[in-house]
DNA sequence: AACTATTTATAAGA
DNA sequence: TTCTTATAAATAGTT
């Protein structure tokens, strides 16, 4: 249709390339409405020029957007992303799951909800909590010791210092007799104390006691909370 | 372009409207290659039939989905779907933070992890555990409690319906005795229960003992464990 | 951008 | 559906 019969292919000549893209590019949206009017039929059609400029047609009463909608449905072309939000959605009721399941351990540790523990989970229970407790308290005398020392340790500094100095004799003479009077005590160590040799350091600013807070947090996130009723 | 000319509107006869778009679906996509073609173009069409059966081309060396992909790009149409995955990240981050503060919290009631606590910590750890086993106690001694009197009801119930029958008196006698030989205990209660009256049923399959395992399990998932490195 | 000779698309009929 | 064909429409090359 024109002067001369042309090849399919690519129109070396940069002018005339451009010249028969915007001729045949007019000709195309044109085609596209009429298909679309004449058949009642819902279509797209998008161009990039050679430079990048963006062309575009869609069908009366709907928009690209529902068009490209409903082209990746019929396509499946979703399914990958369907995929990864599926695996995103069990991820995050994983995570849920887990963190109910804590919150629930948690309470028993706190001595509520033991209704729906037998007598044997009860006992386990107890036996733990006294293991806990007992390896707090040998933790709390490592403490006391360690700060006894510490402050044996500068007592006789200091007591050193003042000796070499020659500065008031008597006084040096005194604290080191009071220094003689404490007693450099053993604490039994009830429990072979692997946590405070390990570096399996914890978020420090965590305390157990104001874990309870962080419930109502979580329902305060715009999900709604549980019930994975995103999307 | 035809016997008659046409005026663009939609073909009210179905058959003719099913020739014709199918005779100009196919010119269009004819069309639409040679213009991808000649000019270098790059363009992607989409066309649904009336019926809903799906029509596409897309210039060759490239697919549907980068055509999609670059179309939504130029149009920022993306913006909204991208707000909604900030936002599940937002939300597995949250939850991830919450195990994990979860997690050192029981490791804590567990007696482990102490090393980072301080001395007033660790007082009112002690405190807490004291408090959860005496609870947990309470919730033993009553559990006993209410199966003595189970027992004791069962023996009465077994005593009565042997003397209303007027068999074996001697034997019914012997039990009366055996009965009365067991004490009605009270236990102190240490203190007021509320967890045995409220009725805030948690997961029965928990065992807080069990609660280990599950760590690993999610490290199971293949997003790697934490860290956020999906998509 | 307009013109026009030709090619191409297609409406109607078979 | 598919083929045919007269005719409308598109457009290649020119101006």
């Amino acid at each position: 249709m024109g002067r001369g019969k042309i090849e399919i292919k690519r129109i070396e000549n940069t002018t005339n390339r451009q010249v028969t893209f915007s001729k045949r590019r007019q000709g195309l949206l044109k085609k596209a409405h009429e298909l679309a009017v004449l058949c009642d039929a819902q279509l797209g059609l998008v161009i990039f020029s050679h430079s990048g400029k963006l062309f575009e047609y869609c069908s009366p009463s709907s928009s690209m957007r529902q068009i490209i909608d409903r082209y990746q449905k019929a396509t499946n072309i979703r399914i990958e992303e369907a995929g990864s939000q599926h695996q995103i959605l069990c991820e995050i009721s994983k995570l849920r799951n887990e963190n109910d399941k804590l919150q629930a351990g948690m309470r028993q540790y706190m001595g509520e909800d033991l209704t729906a523990l037998t007598a044997h989970d009860l006992d386990q229970l107890e036996e733990q909590l006294e293991y806990s407790v007992n390896k707090v308290r040998a933790r709390k005398h490592q403490l006391l010791h360690q700060q006894l020392e510490n402050l044996r340790r500068k007592l006789v500094e200091q007591q050193a210092a003042m000796e070499h100095q020659h500065q008031q004799a008597a006084a040096a003479a005194e604290a080191e007799q009071k220094v003689s009077e404490i007693p450099v005590l053993e604490f039994p160590h009830f429990y072979h104390d692997e946590a405070s040799r390990t570096f399996l350091q914890l978020s420090p600013q965590l305390h157990p006691f104001r874990l309870q807070p962080t419930q109502p947090n979580l329902q305060d996130t715009s999900f709604g909370g549980h019930g994975l009723q995103l999307w």
